[in-house]
DNA sequence: ATAAATGTACGAATGTTTTCGTATAAACAA
DNA sequence: TTGTTTATACGAAAACATTCGTACATTTAT
């Protein structure tokens, strides 16, 4: 046990989650202008969610400055798990590599991709 | 192109695709059965929700009878696979193959489902 | 024939997420 | 100093999604 994810992050609220893994800690003005890139949204829009995650719980925020500055308290790692297992039992039926497959299937996986998972699975094997 | 997705499936919606995916042809009353298991909802909020994705074109119905029979009009693979992309594009950073070792870590594969992986793999590899 | 069961239609309440306008304060430049 | 830019706070509108009640029609069983 470690990070408490009491709300499942909104897809928008993902959206910044992601700028604040890759970014590390940032600013407002920060979040907003990587996600401007993509869609199409007012700077208050993105501060009033920022907000809102703060409340939730999802982010911590220094408030030291007059530009604060927010850090994600959930963990990558643990998001990336929740939303795996609940697609592969919603959605491939429970079955891991139907996922899998259809992952690499389109994805276009590299040689070096494909090597590393062989690899992978070769350690779950020996399990 | 095959399906024309101009809605993406809430997450309601895509519990009765599931349904509708698994089953074959339902009517409301056999979707609304299976969802009652492990949801606890009225019979006309699951009959409204069908009529809603039939107005959004996600399912077609016929009505030649009183009691109508609904059909998934969206192709199953094809969902799968736009929720996959947008998992790993958004996600996992572009890399299937951290996708994959998630899935893979968390969900204790069975040893027939690595085999299969492994083969797929190969199946790849040669391309 | 009539009552009970089963169906659709549909409006409207509820809940949630997203978006934005406006107020206000602090920092900064002229 | 005074205006401009850059912040936060926050209420409330707008957009969706979910849930349910009620009206009404059609079967079905008595």
């Amino acid at each position: 046990m470690n990070t408490a994810p009491i709300h499942k992050p909104t897809e928008s609220e993902l959206e910044i989650l992601q700028i604040l893994w890759r970014k590390g800690d940032c600013t407002v003005r920060e979040v907003h202008e990587i996600l401007e890139k993509n869609k199409d949204a007012g700077y208050t829009t993105t501060l009033k969610l920022m907000q809102i995650m703060h409340e939730k719980g999802l982010l911590s925020r220094d408030t030291s400055s007059k530009t604060h500055i927010y850090r994600s308290l959930v963990n990558e790692q643990k998001t990336q798990e929740q939303m795996l297992n609940k697609m592969i039992d919603g959605v491939f039926n429970g079955s891991a590599a139907r996922l899998v497959m259809q992952a690499l299937g389109n994805h276009e996986a590299s040689k070096d991709e494909i090597d590393s998972i062989k690899k992978y699975l070769d350690e779950l094997s020996k399990k």
